[in-house]
DNA sequence: TTGTAAGCGTTATCAG
DNA sequence: CTGATAACGCTTACAA
């Protein structure tokens, strides 16, 4: 007499058994396989016994055992989710965006975080591949990270997604700051900025001098850019260095002041209107970085990113690796999307048909 | 010749198969039964062989089938995590410290969220059910969406997390926000403050006017509450706010200002700083909520909401719940944990032996 | 259209 | 201490 232990511990009473197909199939007095195939729908099943065996189904109040599923099929329908623990609102967006995906497809999502360092990300990929996922989506912490985990993924598609990656052996979902930054800058000099102060901006980090280049590159001579002196990028940044600028006099005030985010701008907003310095009118204003995404009722020009779409582009990248992963023919080649953050435009800028108008005031 | 459906795909060359328990006890020379048994550990095996068997598995680089495992251990090491699609930063913070607790026991964390209705949460912890979760965590969106989701789990543990709770039928982790505000306003009190403004509630919305009750209930007669025009609880929504007050006059000023939020309280003590107004010297500042978890250099008076400790006590209470389900004997009594939100005190309010000193002045 | 039975990969029981 | 083997619950090839 073999293993009985799982069903002593029912015969106890310890708990309630799930009902099996096997149950459902008896109540309804057809084999187990009849009672598989009206319930998934995979073969022809006669009307009567369709009936009954969703009846009966009911009745016991069956549900479908994934895990069993998940074996026989070799599939588990659940696709991993590996992020950096970085305390950013962009990564919950990111997740929402994946979870809304995967639910549309009957994906489930096994969610992982790993401290900002290579080895945990791989550390993350392996177990996940234990767990027999179907699809990886990671958010790479670094390039290294992202080069070790794409190998550890091996044969599981896997999709990357932020900033960080390597494009050539896997699909990827890349943000285009450049263009967004400069399509910002054009915003800006189609509305007459010759002269274009960064605020909140740090010369001395990397993807801030990136920034700044884009900034400078897409002005072209058409308008001059200067960097503020470095304040933190945050409200109290953006006051001090407004502050800064009204107290050097008129003469110092730029055409347009572009600011590391929100935050930022709000402070430089905020300064600019006690001072009855006119936005638009003698000064304009724009942000960077989007910080509530959500809020509709901005009004300050601002770049959008576009986390919530990342996420549903990774999921449709990954369902499609999957797809052609299952015809034999040739070997996929890697896809690489590259979303743009997105020009909101606000009432800190210009309407574009109305000229320059530098000397006019308004209170606040 | 039964179906070879899946090995023929193998054959075909389509994907490398991972390895299985029996690929490494052929290759170590063992039976399936002791390479499981080297590996888990779950009985003794003897040095030598172990050691064949570990040697095999990395060589092919074996990785434990968990779906295959959770089949025969009717326990798949995975809870789920129904969350409402709120935009809040919270809940995010509630994911990591839940995911963070699962991790430390080896268990995976798959994350449904809902549309804020009780439906929603339901199917969601259906679609749980028929993973096989050994355990779910949920943060109801509604009353009865708590409710409901009880029943639903039917035998599987279940942890409610967050406002809405039923207590009586699950464990549950809440929030005590009532003795949290009331403790701020006692901090004001005691800080000698008789004129209290509240910036950026609504008081339409119930939780709000909750709020609102709660800091005149604390007040009790010691001091006046009032409710400034309601302006979005955002940095931009305290700026117009306090604008709005200056502008009133120096009669208008209350002793202190309760805020939404750290964004409402940041944009209002920027205004204060730059019309010269001190604080805590003649307005003392605070906010009902710390948006900013983990920032240890805050300035302003503030609640810091305990999402970390609500995810870690949630997974504390599940583990729990299945450590005694296993023991057979009498029903578990439901628990339920309050956890406050902690007053953390910033300068923005005085230190309490400092007496008031209404005529100070103090530039920016 | 329906039934029979094999097998997905692992672990626990039982017999050596 | 080790090996053979029967499940776990489901899906499908094959036979009827």
């Amino acid at each position: 007499m073999p293993d009985l232990c799982l069903k002593s511990a029912y015969a106890v009473g310890m708990q309630t058994p799930e009902p099996t197909l096997a149950d459902v199939a008896a109540r309804a007095g057809v084999s187990v396989a009849t009672a598989s195939r009206a319930l998934t729908g995979a073969r022809p099943v006669s009307d009567t016994l369709h009936r009954k065996v969703r009846d009966a189904s009911r009745e016991l109040g069956y549900r479908r055992n994934a895990v069993a599923s998940a074996l026989r099929l070799q599939r588990t329908e659940t696709v991993g989710l590996v992020l950096p623990r970085y305390t950013t609102g962009f990564l919950s967006a990111l997740i929402e965006s994946v979870s809304d995906g995967l639910e549309r497809n009957d994906l489930s999502l096994v969610l992982r975080y790993s401290e900002p360092d290579a080895l945990h990300d791989v550390g993350n990929v392996e177990s996940l591949m234990a767990r027999r996922v179907d699809g990886i989506i990671i958010c790479p912490s670094s390039l290294e990270a992202s080069q070790e985990s794409i190998e550890a993924a091996g044969p599981v598609p896997i999709v990357q997604v932020g900033r960080f990656v390597i494009t050539d052996r896997s699909d990827s979902v890349g943000l285009d700051e450049d263009r967004a930054t400069q399509m910002l800058m054009a915003h800006l000099v189609e509305r007459s900025a010759r002269r274009v102060l960064v605020v909140g901006l740090d010369p001395d980090a990397p993807a801030d001098a990136r920034r700044i280049r884009a900034l400078r590159g897409a002005a072209e001579g058409a308008a001059d850019v200067d960097v503020a002196p470095f304040t933190a990028a945050v409200l109290d940044g953006g006051i001090r260095a407004a502050e800064r600028l009204v107290a050097a006099g008129p003469g110092a005030l730029p055409d347009a002041i572009v600011c590391a985010n929100d935050d930022v701008a709000s402070g430089v907003l905020a300064v600019l209107r006690m001072r009855g310095i006119a936005v638009p009118g003698r000064v304009q204003v724009a942000s960077l970085l989007d910080l509530s995404p959500g809020r509709e009722d901005l009004t300050v020009t601002t770049l959008r990113h576009p986390w919530p779409e990342m996420g549903r582009e990774a999921v449709r990248l990954l369902l499609d690796a999957q797809q052609s992963r299952r015809e034999p023919g040739a070997e996929r080649i890697a896809r690489r999307v590259s979303l743009a953050p997105q020009l909101v435009p606000g009432h800190s800028t210009r309407d574009r048909t109305v000229p320059t108008a530098p000397d006019s005031k308004e209170t606040p």
